[in-house]
DNA sequence: TGACTCACG
DNA sequence: ACGTACGTGAGTCAG
């Protein structure tokens, strides 16, 4: 017998955007509620394979039914603008994969569902309906089955319900099922149904009357009493809602189930729409067209295991060649190769033979593509063998296209700009403890390891123009050939000549910590008069708000706030309060720096090589891990004391040099503003002449608070202010610092156009740009939702200055590390602002002014660039 | 694994 | 009325 999935659109693409994460396509378009349909009606008609299908949908048109019950009807919640959209947009979808959709005004979805279900039945169909509603269950028959979607914990499961199922769960039958909806009502469908009834009590009522009339009739027997009470109240009401609640199963919906036919879903125009909108997992039932869509290659996939063959392979190459390695804890295990459209390979021999047949290869004459190209580059300089001529790096291509992505896989790369899925590394590999070394693979999976090595090499080589064209498009190609490109080396060198401690140095500081500690620890408890973790914040909140009652707390979602500002404001008169922040500063120096160094650090040479991180940052900044460099302590004195045990190499001294102001002398270019552009051309200290404008006192007479607080402010302009934050920051009014805000943009009018301007082109494009053109897209701009959308416009006034901060420093550390090509010394560290070079102390005049003459000509700004050096025997004294 | 806290620019 | 500062990484707790 045929079979006809009948599917609820409005109910499904509603469950299915509450459910998913806002996901936006490449124009910027809401998508999370088509997608998640999808998932669902793929899912389901992968397990019922129906002959037929169609979809309903809700036309909301004053019809009698409805004018005469707008009361309940028309106060429905209004549909979020992120989903609102997203209606036709799934129309337009399903008209490409010929699936037809229903719709008839002043009806329901649910009334089209009944009417074409009881229609299909009658013709001897088996009908399937799928909806999120359960008002649904009322059509199940012996023949009808519902079908609920529900998403738990991530997945998706289904409730099927034909009619013995609705009796079993519910103890009436789906008729009955109507009438016990009448009475226990629906809030989110705004049907009112019987004061004090619930499911509970609807469903004994039914199980023994039968009916809502009959109910009504014999009222007096009705139990609990309330609901006695107010069956007979309202029994108007009861009346009503039951109506609400009955589908209509005889629409005039004038449709021949015949051309209800789904046949033909997976055809180009789908797979168009299906790619336009990133809908990456759905691709891949489209088997027969991505590949004439998106002309995958056939490779052969060859494994080569042997000396002569990887030479032979090898020397084939004739330009370019896309090169993939593989480490397994620092040592290199395999590397595939793909260099035409014929042919890739994975090489699998011993690490010593492998350096042998590609040092020819990686040192020039073949052009490379490659992932990752700082990896290699590290691995082959700690062997004394070059890289050379690689022309493009699909990590940093994919990053500059998007910056907002979390991984820049093979995988990722493949999904974004080939249209095909191909597994995730970690997935493939297996993450952390259960990760299975290649070798290993090889042995057991060993096609599927060709398949995967040889697939990440043809991925490089097949992306590499697609990736190349799109940065034409955007104009982002300047910034990746003469910045990202040529900034590998530099972070390559950096991680490579690492930071030289003085363990033993350390080790003593962490002692001196433990003992503050300790002694803080038994004064806490004193204090607490019991013992317990201090540094769990849900038991010292428990003993600092409701033991001791301290008043001020603030409630998280977990519990009580006890972060360093709420605990700050108690601490002049608490002791206790006061010892737990001193325990805090004590105990984060201790574990993460003191402990967190000692474990990262090479026993061989005393010596921290972080990763330098190029593909993380949303507005192009780079990152620090194991360890993080870029946040040892310099604010308090306590935690600044660290750094004396950074030590230069020796006949080595640090030289540092930071940019001053450099976020406010952009935000004073990029805007224009006059008088900020004059205070820098004059080296005025900028956070006075602030507090002098905005609190209008003549410059010599600000104080120091108000110095402080106009700095405040003016941080506060580059992160996209409000008054709210800044009133917190400040500890003012919200009114007060309102004031601020006027008065400084009544200073700084150019200022003010500059943040609107951003504001106003991000709402139209969709992202954000820095002045050497590095975008970052806005997707929180265009929500309905207040808190995204505010986060959307500071992010579109912040981007372009940390951004363009982020460019200039990039190419003085590109220039830095060329000046110093024919030197001794060199660029160990970047700081956002700042470089941090290790010198040659004969060396040490000449380098000074090679890094002051290219950190401030780096970029050309209608202010003067200004770069502090300071030099020192540890990182402590060059601060 | 996510929430919280805190170190930096 | 809404309820926030922008960008990171690491350690710790607790479910």
């Amino acid at each position: 017998m045929p079979k006809i999935m009948l599917l609820d659109g409005n109910s499904l693409i509603n469950r299915a955007f509450y459910a998913m994460p806002l996901l936006t396509d490449k124009n910027g378009e809401y998508t999370n509620g088509v997608y998640g349909f999808l998932n669902i009606f793929f899912k389901l008609f992968d397990e019922e394979r129906p002959d037929m299908c169609a979809v309903c949908f809700d036309v909301h048109q004053p019809t009698f039914r409805h004018l005469k019950f707008a009361e309940y009807k028309g106060t429905r919640k209004s549909m979020p603008e992120e989903l609102r959209p997203q209606i036709p947009l799934l129309k337009r979808v399903l008209a490409a994969m010929d699936i037809k959709t229903v719709e008839l005004g002043g009806y329901e979805a649910d009334d089209l569902l009944g009417t074409l279900a009881v229609r299909a039945e009658k013709q001897g169909f088996t009908p399937v309906i799928v909806s999120g509603d359960r008002d649904l269950l009322q059509l199940a028959t012996d023949t009808i089955e519902v079908r609920i979607p529900k998403t738990k914990g991530g997945q998706t499961i289904v409730e099927d319900y034909f009619a013995k199922n609705v009796e079993e769960v519910y103890g009436v039958t789906p008729l009955e099922f109507i009438e016990m909806k009448a009475l226990m009502g629906d809030s989110s469908d705004n049907v009112p149904g019987v004061p004090s009834v619930g499911e509970k009590t609807a469903a004994k009522i039914i199980q023994q009357f039968k009916s809502v009339e009959n109910a009504i009739e014999h009222a007096d027997e009705v139990k609990p009493k309330k609901a006695s009470e107010n069956l007979k109240a309202f029994a108007e009401q009861a009346r009503l809602s039951k109506w609400l609640v009955t589908i209509n199963t005889d629409a005039p919906v004038e449709l021949d189930l015949a051309e209800t036919k789904a046949d033909n879903i997976f055809n180009e125009r789908a797979f168009e729409e299906f790619k336009a909108h990133n809908f990456k997992s759905l691709l891949n039932r489209f088997e027969n067209i991505s590949a004439s869509s998106t002309p995958k290659k056939e490779r052969e996939r060859i494994f080569i295991d042997n000396f002569a063959d990887a030479e032979s392979f090898l020397g084939k190459i004739k330009d370019t060649a896309a090169i993939v390695p593989f480490f397994e804890g620092g040592k290199l295990e395999a590397v595939s190769v793909c260099a035409d459209d014929s042919e890739s390979a994975l090489f699998a021999l011993s690490e010593d033979e492998l350096l042998r047949a590609f040092a020819p290869v990686l040192k020039g004459g073949v052009s490379k593509i490659l992932h990752d190209t700082k990896a290699l580059y590290v691995y082959l300089k700690k062997h004394d063998l070059p890289l050379n001529d690689v022309v493009f790096d699909t990590m940093l291509a994919a990053y500059l296209l998007n910056a907002s992505k979390n991984d820049y896989t093979h995988s990722s790369v493949a999904a974004d700009y080939l249209n095909f899925s191909f597994p995730d590394e970690d997935t493939f590999f297996g993450k952390g403890k259960s990760r299975i070394p290649l070798g290993e693979l090889m042995v057991t999976e060993r096609q599927k390891t060709i398949d995967y090595c040889c697939g990440c090499a043809e991925i490089d080589l097949d992306a590499k123009n697609i990736l190349e064209k799109e940065m034409e498009e955007k104009q982002l190609s300047m910034l990746y050939y003469d910045i990202e490109l040529p900034l590998v080396y530099v972070l390559g060198d950096m991680e490579l000549y690492g930071m030289r401690i003085d363990p033993r140095g350390l080790k003593e500081y962490g002692e001196k910590l433990q003992v503050h500690i300790d002694e803080l620890t038994k004064q806490i408890y004193w204090l607490a008069d019991e013992e317990f973790n201090i540094n769990s914040p849900k038991q010292l909140g428990v003993i600092l708000f409701e033991k001791l009652g301290l008043k001020g707390g603030k409630k998280t979602k977990t519990g009580w706030s006890t972060s360093a500002d709420i605990l700050e404001k108690l601490a002049e008169r608490e002791e206790i309060v006061k010892k737990v922040l001193e325990y805090r500063s004590y105990t984060k120096l201790k574990s993460t720096y003191v402990d967190g160094l000692l474990a990262v650090m090479d026993k061989n040479d005393s010596k921290i090589h972080s990763t330098f991180n190029q593909t993380i940052t949303a507005t192009g900044r780079i990152s620090s891990t194991e360890p993080n460099l870029q946040n040892i302590p310099v604010r308090m004195e306590l935690g600044k004391q660290l750094r004396k045990v950074f030590i230069p190499e020796d006949d080595y001294i640090f030289l540092d040099g930071d940019y001053s102001q450099i976020e406010l002398c952009l935000l004073a270019h990029i805007s224009g503003d006059e008088t900020f552009i004059n205070a820098f051309k004059n080296g005025m200290d900028i956070h006075r002449l602030t507090a002098s404008q905005v609190f209008n006192v003549p410059f010599d007479e600000v104080t120091s608070l108000q110095r402080s607080n106009a700095k405040a402010v003016n941080f506060g302009i580059v992160y996209g202010i409000s008054a709210y934050s800044l009133s917190q920051d400040l500890n003012i009014s919200k009114a007060k610092a309102d004031e601020y805000i006027q008065s400084y943009f009544a200073r700084y009018p150019k200022v003010k156009e500059y943040l609107d301007r951003s504001v106003e082109s991000a709402h139209k494009t969709g992202y954000a740009k820095t002045e050497y053109g590095r975008i970052r897209y806005i997707p929180e701009i265009s929500s309905s939702n207040f808190n995204l959308r505010s986060f959307g416009e500071r992010v579109a006034m912040n981007m372009p200055i940390q951004g363009t901060a982020a460019d200039i420093i990039k190419i003085a550390m590109i220039r830095v590390h060329s000046a110093l090509q024919n030197y001794k010394s060199r660029l160990i560290l970047q700081v956002h602002d700042e470089l941090l070079l290790e010198v040659y102390k004969p060396e040490l005049e000449e380098v000074t002014k090679i890094l002051i003459d290219e950190m401030q000509n780096a970029a050309r700004l209608s202010v003067p660039l200004t770069v502090d050096v300071h030099t020192g025997e540890t990182w402590y004294e060059a601060k």
